[in-house]
DNA sequence: ACGCCCTCCTGTTGGC
DNA sequence: TGCCAACAGGAGGGCG
């Protein structure tokens, strides 16, 4: 679920909750995720202050006082504001953060490819983050930038774009969405891009990621209650997802294909190579 | 440096 | 209805 739209939803949705919040306790259920919970992660930050939260790509950072908590909620993590003793914890429920304010942080993740650590190094030298590409919404991020990453590489456009080591954030469906958008092929050689399309993709990239973070914000309200909610971004997909059904600007039927292990779906009329 | 493939894990779905 | 394989929104790590 978690791509750039749903992190930063998540973010906006969790911040107020949070935010000069000081940590009372943790209570760790489950220490398998990606990497093991470190089991002196309650000692390391009770007491510690929320100061504020960040997302960098896919990944989640609260500032605290002394160090930071870098989550991360691989394809099936969710977190969740809940009350404390209201709600009896769900198969899953991995990992609580409770607060002084009375209220709880849940990490929900059933597949286990999340990951919740804890750093005391500054923040950007991160082993994770220190290698994570461009942000989409960098101001530095335009047709040049893109050009330039594009303009050696013999890899499908679309892998490039979901490769967070080049551009951070975008993942399996906001790559297909942004590539319809922009009428370019996933399979296309990211080298045969000119500045033309690069101009196209971005334009492109920007603005799915915008309409998805602001129809993924109209479920806030939401947050507190409910179990990490689809958000309404879904129902807007062109492509993903769509296999067999009709373009909505040519009614050819939309396609599907394995790309490097994923599902790349696009219209075979629109999007050109 | 680059691109491809494997891996971690559980839950859901579709074909027989 | 049940069984089983395929697949799912990520991404680090190892290899050629």
């Amino acid at each position: 679920m978690p791509e750039l739209p749903e992190v930063e939803t998540i973010k906006l949705g969790l911040a107020p909750h949070i935010i000069g919040q000081t940590i009372q306790s943790t209570l760790i259920r489950e220490s398998r995720l990606r990497w093991p919970v470190d089991p002196e992660l309650n000692l390391k930050i009770a007491g510690q202050k929320i100061n504020s939260l960040k997302r960098r790509g896919k990944y989640l950072i609260a500032d605290l006082q002394a160090g930071h908590l870098i989550i991360h909620l691989g394809m099936s993590g969710s977190l969740r504001i809940i009350m404390i003793a209201l709600e009896q914890p769900r198969k899953h429920d991995h990992l609580d953060i409770r607060l002084d304010n009375g209220k709880i942080i849940r990490f929900h993740d059933p597949r286990r490819f999340g990951a919740i650590l804890y750093t005391t190094e500054p923040i950007e030298k991160h082993p994770l983050l220190v290698r994570l590409g461009i942000e989409p919404f960098d101001q530095q991020f335009n047709d040049r930038t893109l050009y330039s990453i594009t303009k050696n590489r013999k890899a499908p456009i679309k892998q490039i774009l979901m490769n967070s080591q080049l551009i951070a954030g975008i993942g399996n469906i906001y790559a297909n969405e942004a590539l319809f958008q922009a009428g370019i092929h996933p399979g296309t050689i990211a080298s045969n891009l000119n500045m033309i399309h690069c101009k196209k993709l971005v334009a492109s990239i920007h603005d799915i990621l915008l309409r998805a973070i602001n129809l993924g914000g109209s479920t806030l309200r939401d947050f507190v209650s409910s179990e990490g909610k689809q958000g309404y971004f879904q129902q807007e997909h062109e492509v993903y997802d769509q296999l067999g059904k009709p373009c909505s600007r040519c009614k050819t039927p939309i396609v599907m294909k394995r790309q490097n292990g994923r599902s790349s779906f696009f219209c075979p009329k629109c999007q050109k190579n």
